[in-house]
RNA sequence: GGUGGGGUGGCUGAGUGGUCGAAAGCGGCGGUCUUGAAAACCGUUGAGGGUUUAUCCCCUCCUAGGGUUCAAAUCCCUACCCCACCGCCA
């Protein structure tokens, strides 16, 4: 959420910075209903303070002994002026908080201008794509050969986009989320942490899922208004939520891992072919609590964590920051890993690192109290995956496929798998 | 599932319906003392918003949402959460 104090004094450059995400703000209508709410506002409380000043009185006559009939007979109609003046107050600011609340994050200066992800800007590259003397499989049919990667038996179970692994596939896929964390936590300073895989709706109006976003989601049928995390970031983000930290203890890091479901509603004919995109799939999130002035570095060193298990992996990928028109609503600037897969010829995301500013922290009233000033303050949040497993799975299967059909296994993967160097192909 | 007790400021914890935004303690900040620190002592210290050049002033907030009242932290209803005991149970 954006400061409401902006679009008071600053209505038309807000609107400005938001067209950069082709977004266009009803600033007539803002405009108007600040104008109402000043005059209101004032009303209804010239209305409040006067009823208390006569409450006042009231008390201290009656405690003298006094007579408070005349008391209370002039204060009869000033008890409707205030509960009217309360609903129009009410009324305006409903109005002018569902529009603030639905309003996007303001963008960092170099977020390039664009329209799709086609105008996405590549910053960076890392590792040789590999030449294969023989004819590339997707993960599909890798998975069919070696055995134990089976979306028939999901589709049985549950439906479409689910998977189902066993074996040593299964066993590669949980050496991954141990890989991740224990580096993480291990060399990148972040603590592990476990959270709730449910959420109420204002962990999700914490970290912009709601209330734009509701159909993305999996949500329970109960009626407690509970919903299936679309990502760690919910949960963990939210640990902060209507905290007031010590600067000392910033930055705040975690690392998570958590399985991530998301209704994919509006994609029905994009990755319907194996596990690029499913209901239900893990991940490690990597989420940080920083001070204002560090959220900038903080990106590029989460973003660079983020990295770092692409490159021990020996993945390659490249690196790209996200156009105006292809960010997300509560970032500020984000930067997508895109690995490479053999099968598609092509980049795609496994990764996505992105700094919220203040944005998600006003929403959480997540703050820290400044040492200097002894005021409190919003901090800033970042976060990014670190990484998407089944896609890691994925990117695994197809650039270490073997022509004989095995799989050879990453050697950092290998400590954690019992010294397994590969998959053989399963008899057939 | 049953019964009972609770949710108050950064934290702990008082609070007969009427100067209660709220005692006290801890913590924080400033000071005295000290070579320095600790201890002790003194002072200070909630959050959000409106108005204002600023000071002042004003409003809102004691889990949330309703209600009663001239007036609610305090009374009533509902929801959520926490604690204790019983039952069931991974």
């Amino acid at each position: 959420m954006l400061d409401p104090k902006l679009f008071r004094t600053q209505l038309d450059e807000v609107a400005k910075g938001l067209s950069k995400r082709g977004y266009q703000l009803d600033v007539e209508r803002l405009r108007a209903l600040e104008d109402t709410r000043k005059v209101v506002q004032v009303e209804c409380e010239n209305l409040q303070q006067e009823r208390n000043t006569r409450s006042k009185n009231i008390g201290k006559a009656k405690a003298q002994g006094q007579d408070i009939a005349p008391l209370l007979a002039e204060v009869d109609n000033l008890k409707k002026a205030l509960s009217e003046a309360e609903e129009k107050l009410a009324a305006v600011q409903t109005e002018f908080n569902d529009i603030v609340e639905s309003v996007p994050n303001l963008l960092a200066d170099e977020v390039p201008e664009g329209k799709s992800e086609d105008d996405n800007v590549e910053v960076s590259k890392w590792g040789e794509p590999r030449s294969f003397d023989f004819e590339v499989k997707d993960h599909v049919d890798v998975g069919a050969e070696l055995g134990g990667l089976d979306f028939e038996t999901a589709g049985k179970i549950t439906g479409s986009r689910f998977a189902v692994m066993t074996g040593s596939i299964a066993r590669m896929h949980r050496a991954l989320i141990q890989f991740m964390l224990n580096t993480h936590t291990g060399e990148h300073g972040y603590s592990e942490i476990y959270v709730p895989y449910i959420v109420n709706k204002d962990s999700l109006f914490g970290t912009g899922q709601l209330p734009k976003f509701e159909e993305d989601l999996f949500k329970l049928r109960d009626d407690r208004d509970l919903y299936l995390i679309p990502t760690a970031e919910v949960p963990v983000t939210n640990v902060m939520r209507d905290e007031i930290v010590d600067e000392a203890a910033l930055p705040v890091k975690f690392a998570c891992h958590s399985p991530c479901f998301r209704s994919e509603a509006g994609s029905y004919g994009r990755d319907t072919r194996g596990m690029i995109r499913q209901h239900q799939f893990e991940k490690v999130e990597l989420v940080q609590f920083v001070k204002p002035d560090n959220s900038a570095a903080a990106l590029e060193e989460l973003t660079g964590h983020a990295e770092l298990i692409l490159q021990q992996l020996g993945l390659p990928y490249r690196k790209v920051i996200l156009c105006g028109g292809d960010i997300g609503f509560s970032s500020t600037k984000t930067y997508d890993l895109e690995v490479w897969l053999p099968s598609q010829k092509t980049y795609r995301e496994i990764s996505s690192c992105s700094s919220f500013g203040e944005f998600q922290a006003r929403r959480m009233k997540a703050r820290f109290r400044n040492a200097e000033t002894g005021k409190p303050e919003l901090l800033h949040t970042v976060n990014g995956s670190g990484l998407a497993i089944g896609r890691t799975l994925v990117a695994i299967l197809e650039n270490y496929q073997q022509a004989d059909g095995s799989l050879e296994i990453p050697a950092v993967l290998q400590p954690y798998m019992n010294g397994q160097t590969s998959i053989a192909a399963a008899s057939k």
